[in-house]
DNA sequence: CGGGGCTCCTGTGCGC
DNA sequence: TGCGCACAGGAGCCCC
């Protein structure tokens, strides 16, 4: 599942390989991926301009054409943009002016495109939260967000409108990291616990970004490869394994309809 | 605000 | 061996 270090990686190998390509033409084969406008008057608008930029917000892509106009991706859980040759399982293509092409794969069909004017009113990013790894996200206005909240720490660091690109690996990981149990309320947590958290969450990304991504599920970068975090993950997906701390079972449970794994004897529940 | 539930979709992995 | 079904999961949406 891409999340924010998978979709900055991403971005990063597009922006090198897009960036003043002309879209020749653009293949749609399963149409409902398109959000807005309609397929046909996507295309009509697309062809022939010119990729001028990528970047993100949150977990979205976005990319900038000569037209002015802004192309929208979320990859959701399977979703990949893979720019190479030709790839028979891609839902969308663009037909590059360099003869490649930039394929948008997508097994679940979850995935978003959106054509728009403006991409700060795009529906999912209007209402975005603050960027993790911006400058301006600091320990005391993490502090100040989580003082009104009352829900709990996990699924609230998943909420697109709190915090920008965090899913379910690295909310796990950078509790495990804060040594903090995924079920405390938000506004419970202590000054000290807030800045451990705080800097798990930016340590995580970081080093996920560096390590190009996790390829959990489906999940490939723009070359069409894996990411190299996934032998890093402490407690996503490692439930019954021992504790790389202390040893003991990771346990799994649910949280806000979420799978959630953690250590029972490491993540303080007060 | 909080919490629960439903929806989209399909490959995987389980039980029998 | 093979069939069929439950399940996972981002995020919007609904309801109370």
């Amino acid at each position: 599942m891409p999340e924010l270090p998978e979709v900055e990686t991403i971005k990063r190998d597009l922006e090198r390989v897009v960036s003043e390509k002309k879209i020749k033409d653009i293949e749609i084969s399963v149409g409902k991926l398109i959000k807005e406008p309609r397929a046909e008057e996507l295309t009509k608008r697309i062809k022939g301009k010119t990729f001028k930029g990528v970047f993100r917000r949150g977990k979205y892509l976005i990319f900038s054409l000569s037209s002015g106009e802004y192309l929208v991706v979320h990859l959701k859980l399977t979703g990949q943009l893979i720019y190479g040759e030709r790839d028979k399982r891609s839902r969308i293509t663009f037909f590059l002016s360099d003869g490649k092409y930039l394929n948008f794969n997508d097994q679940r069909l979850f995935g978003e495109v959106r054509l728009v004017k403006e991409w700060e009113e795009t529906p999912g990013i209007k209402k975005m939260g603050v960027e993790p790894l911006g400058r301006d996200f600091t320990p005391s206005l993490f502090q100040k967000m989580l003082a009104g909240r009352k829900t709990k720490v996990k699924p609230l660091l998943m909420e697109q409108s709190f915090l920008a690109g965090i899913g379910n690996i690295y909310a796990q990981e950078s509790l495990f990291r804060a040594k903090i149990h995924p079920g405390r309320p938000a506004n419970k947590l202590k000054e000290k616990e807030v800045k451990e958290l705080y800097s798990s969450l930016r340590a995580v990304l970081e080093e996920a970004i560096n390590k190009r991504g996790s390829s959990v599920d489906t999940y490939l970068d723009a070359k069409g490869e894996r990411g190299g975090f996934d032998s890093y993950l402490q407690v996503y997906g490692r439930e019954g394994s021992p504790c790389v701390r202390c040893g003991k079972g990771i346990v799994k449970v649910e949280l806000g309809g979420r799978g959630t794994c953690f250590c029972p004897r490491c993540q303080s529940t007060a």
